[in-house]
DNA sequence: ACACTAATCCAAGGATGATTGGAGGATGAC
DNA sequence: GTCATCCTCCAATCATCCTTGGATTAGTGT
């Protein structure tokens, strides 16, 4: 067989694409990219790194094809080249998720769930008995039955959210709970599986007496399933 | 905010796993054992590397918890972890296809499919058009209307194959062609979608003036997609 | 033309990863 | 027990990657 050069280039070329990403900043880069597209700057800035280092991993994503870009004036916005890579990225966090016992404790950590000192079979009063499916969710917002809640910053709110749901980002959640009707009961969301903000919005909400809970996951997945995905500001 | 620290700990365990398969020597391991467990040895050879090399490379899979061991006397048979990784494998070679168009020159030189110049738009002639789709395949199998065929070697066919498949390996096709009936439609298959067997055989097939064609892709898109597998030898 | 901003390019260092050869463990045959 | 086999571990070499700072390019506004 004289296909052992071939088939190695092949292999290359995969590798390729799992070169670029493995790296935990690059992870992170398309972590903020699969809420929509951003700046050189802000990128930096949200995965804490130097300009020319962030500068750096893009061109090195751009190089796999991961990431496109456009040009608006001075500024050039990096955006993800396809649902694909989100999949691609769901995916690996999956792996992470199921494989690495130390994922599961980092995450519990972050998130703020269970103890963190890692025996997290089953905490009882554990946030996963307030999670939401998302076909449930679908059909209860569109019943009026409930308040869907969308806890990202406005922008990526703007580049895609739950259709008909309402924008108020953590931040701004306290000084705008009037917002929110008094007997309504709440579901949030925000980022995906690893994304914080939800949580800490059921935790701000229950400390304030609402009827609250999160929908499960968050917004990569809800897109990565195919359900529908409105744009454009609140 | 004090999460950056958590942060970066969570974006590192998902490196962990990309940066498992971040070589190109160890996407083919995970190619083969997709296949089925192996001996160090067996995939030393299949993979064209040296012995500590391929240990080392194992361990490091190992190490993210892809693969998993079985001890049997003196040999060690490893195995993928899981189905996800085998999902996660087939989502980085369709990220490849669809971004590098370096991999579909790639693909097609190695398959013998096209030209492979580079100019890759569409072959009058192709292979594609002989396809076949794998509920279309099972419902003409079921109904006996064709005689599907692995064309894999024998060891993978005994890790698992599609339902009332025949197993002649690629090598001893053009010996024991006369096993298969005269008149009857053939549809072989073999690994996935990069695997250069069924191709092969189909040429070989048509070189003989049997009616052939291939199943879209191969084994392990058929298994992630949840259809029937039987195991155990011919 | 000039100043200013956003982003990329380049070079140097320190760190991490791949391969190889040889030593060492575990298991099975005798 | 001894030997052979299969695999892992260790150490050295070489290549590759990440970060940082300074220089450079592209675009905007005056």
């Amino acid at each position: 067989m004289g296909d052992r050069r071939l088939k190695t280039e092949l292999f290359e070329q995969f590798a390729t694409v799992t070169k670029a990403l493995a790296n935990a900043k690059r992870l992170e880069l398309i972590d903020l990219l699969a809420q929509g597209e951003r700046t050189v700057e802000q990128l930096a800035e949200a995965a804490d790194l130097g300009i020319t280092s962030a500068s750096g991993h893009l061109q090195v994503l751009k190089g796999a094809r991961l990431v496109s870009t456009r040009r608006a004036g001075t500024r050039i916005f990096y955006s993800l080249d396809g649902e694909d890579v989100a999949a691609l990225y769901a995916s690996v966090q999956q792996v992470a998720r199921a494989h690495l016992s130390a994922t599961q404790a980092a995450r519990s950590a972050y998130l703020g769930t269970g103890d963190g000192t890692g025996h997290s079979d089953a905490s009882p009063a554990d946030a996963a008995s307030e999670e939401v499916a998302r076909e449930e969710l679908l059909a209860r917002a569109r019943a009026g039955e409930v308040v869907v809640l969308d806890v990202r910053p406005h922008v990526e709110f703007g580049a895609g959210h739950i259709p008909g749901a309402v924008s108020i980002p953590l931040e701004e959640l306290s000084e705008r709970l009037d917002e929110l009707p008094d007997d309504a009961e709440i579901v949030a969301y925000c980022r995906g599986a690893y994304c914080v903000l939800a949580y800490d919005a059921v935790r701000l909400l229950h400390a304030r007496g609402r009827r609250a809970s999160r929908l499960v996951d968050g917004m990569l997945e809800w897109r990565l399933q195919g359900l529908p995905v409105r744009s454009g500001a609140a």
